[in-house]
DNA sequence: CACACGCTCAAACAAGCGTTTGATTCAGAC
DNA sequence: GTCTGAATCAAACGCTTGTTTGAGCGTGTG
């Protein structure tokens, strides 16, 4: 946090990812931000040239991180045991979970993911879909290897549930708090395990119908 | 949408509804709303008092149609059949997908549920929690009496599982899109099937460890 | 030393925000 | 006819927004 150790960029990008995911990227003023990472006003517009550049930049620096660990780890799942469901899904699943209870790098980040879906930007969706979207069509071809009766269609309705629920429970949006007694990592630990179980079993559900 | 059939006060409701599924709370301006609403600006604080008070409006109009209509479909599911899962879910999910498919009324509200939670306005969602909790309570009750064996810490993170794929799905936040050649509703129905096949399997899986 | 360049700074910019004001309109009561 | 009170209106309020400006700083090069 120190002015010293970090330069005035990393300051802004610590400062804003952690202002959006608490308050939105509509939520968060750039004097928020600036002022959050001691850093005059136009130092964002210098260093970065706009407010929307600025939110592709906090996505690019750790989304690349991501996923190169999702598809990492699936990588070594699917060849230790490609039937293995709670394998792949953990890789799915474990990564995202891990991010956000790291304290020091992007703890924020994974909320502002959430936030960037439920904001509706659609150029920053775009640019997801786009550069990322390959992650997901991994995922679905691993997890179609491992359940050969189920449909594309069904496969990626259920992704879509798995994201919802995943989304959702990273950014802390329902009910379930963090109890007192229990450290954050604990709980994110117990948030992947169930969230791995629930899942695994609505993706071996039968079909509908 | 004519000035003679509508009150001022139900314009208003109208346009902000629309538009704060659009853009969210923060993204929409009264003047946006006052303008698509064809009023004047002072209209809104004349009738609503303040944003604030408008944005709870736009939620307490639909929330308690959406309410009574979920907690009388679990009603006549239990009476039916206490243990059927299934009929418990579909009590959850269905009134909120066919509220979105109804052009009418609020096919906007459902995807303002979703800004609710995306933008973490912490007054609205303790306005909600306080309002609409024990709607909840009574799913998380009718749910353990069907699964005798799950905990309650176990149920209530697969509500949030839950809420979460639903939330994510009547969003539109997910890869999946319509069809060309499927009707919304078909489509809606779709999704209310598989979401509650997913989820009732995800409920009925064993205990994690 | 002098010049140049990357960077930081206080200050100002126009635009938009939610809200308030005070005048005006208009129907219904007496 | 007069009065009343709800409703609407244009205009302005003070404030915050993202962005720009131009001066000034410090460091390294020639």
């Amino acid at each position: 946090m120190s002015k010293a150790q970090f330069s005035t960029k990393e300051r802004i990008l610590d400062a804003a990812e952690t202002l959006f995911a608490q308050y939105g990227f509509g939520g968060t003023s750039l004097r928020q931000v600036t002022s959050q990472a001691d850093v005059n006003i136009a130092a964002v517009n210098y260093h970065f040239g706009s407010k929307e550049n600025l939110v592709n930049e906090v996505f690019r620096r750790r989304m690349d991180e991501m996923s190169g660990q999702r598809l990492a780890r699936l990588r070594t799942a699917v060849e230790a045991d490609p039937a293995d469901l709670d394998g792949i899904l953990a890789a799915f699943v474990e990564p995202p979970l891990a991010m956000a209870q790291d304290r020091h790098g992007g703890g924020a980040f994974i909320r502002v993911i959430a936030r960037a879906y439920a904001e509706k930007n659609d150029s920053l969706r775009r640019f997801l879909s786009e550069q990322y979207g390959h992650v997901l069509r991994e995922f679905a071809k691993a997890i179609a290897g491992c359940m050969p009766g189920l449909s594309k269609e069904e496969l990626y309705w259920r992704l879509d549930f798995l994201a919802g629920s995943l989304t959702y429970a990273m950014a802390d949006f329902g009910m379930i708090k963090r109890p007192a007694g229990v450290s954050e990592q604990e709980h994110r630990q117990r948030a992947a395990r169930e969230l791995i179980r629930f899942a695994a079993a609505g993706f071996k559900a039968g079909k509908v119908n």
